[in-house]
DNA sequence: GGAACGATTGAT
DNA sequence: TCAATCGTTCCT
């Protein structure tokens, strides 16, 4: 058996989810994402996120509800997962009332347990290789597009409180790979973790307050 | 029906 | 810096 486990108390509940999208970003921040598959148990700290939200053009669901977006205009605390770049998924965590089209994307996580399995998804040794980006967790995770909608508030995959993350740790700049919306701060990342997605480490600082 | 475009990654 | 690769969305 791992050396993570976890009690129905731990995991987040439904009121986590169901607020403003932003807080949730930034709170999601030192929560942890647990998979356990058939090939056994995968978690990770999730070290990076970024909210969209309503009003957002870089939001997917800017333009309203699509076949591809609808589980973000559903119920919060639930997964929406997409495809894109022909090759990759990306997985969010729902937020706000049911109606409104907004949710977090984890981009990266520190790696807890499960980490030969992680290796064997991924196809990569390094730790650094294995959840820093929002495709490359997914992978490392086991996430599967039929996913699409699954309550993180049920097994196999949930959320679960871990351990706090002061204001001081967070640090706040524009979101990663996206063109319009560009200017907004809404991307949150523990200041000085060594998973955080590649790409992310270049995009300017803002930190400040928010 | 057609075309442009990605909330990316890995190799060059 | 650039190719890979294809579903989604929007336009005709």
């Amino acid at each position: 058996m791992s050396g993570l486990y976890h009690r129905k108390k731990d995991i987040l509940p439904l009121s986590f989810y169901a607020r403003d999208t932003v807080p949730v970003a930034r709170e999601l921040l030192g929560k942890v994402l647990v998979h356990n598959s058939a090939e056994g148990l995968t978690a990770g700290l999730i070290a990076e996120t970024e909210a969209y939200i309503q009003g957002d053009p870089a939001c997917h669901a800017y333009r309203g509800m699509t076949p591809r977006n609808r589980a973000m205009f559903g119920p919060p605390g639930r997964a929406y997962i997409y495809f894109t770049y022909g090759m990759h998924h990306c997985f969010n965590v729902v937020t706000a009332a049911p109606g409104i089209g907004e949710a977090v994307l984890i981009r990266a996580l520190e790696p807890l347990e499960g980490i030969d399995i992680m290796r064997k998804r991924r196809g990569r040794q390094r730790l650094r290789e294995l959840c820093s980006g929002p495709a490359r967790l997914v992978q490392a995770m086991g996430l599967e597009p039929a996913m699409y909608g699954h309550d993180l508030t049920e097994e196999p995959l949930v959320l679960i409180n871990w351990t706090p993350v002061s204001e001081e740790e967070v640090a706040v700049t524009t979101r990663v790979g996206i063109s319009s919306g560009a200017d907004l701060p809404l991307r949150f990342y523990l200041r000085g973790n060594e998973y955080i997605s590649k790409k992310g480490e270049t995009s300017g600082e803002n930190t400040g307050n928010l």
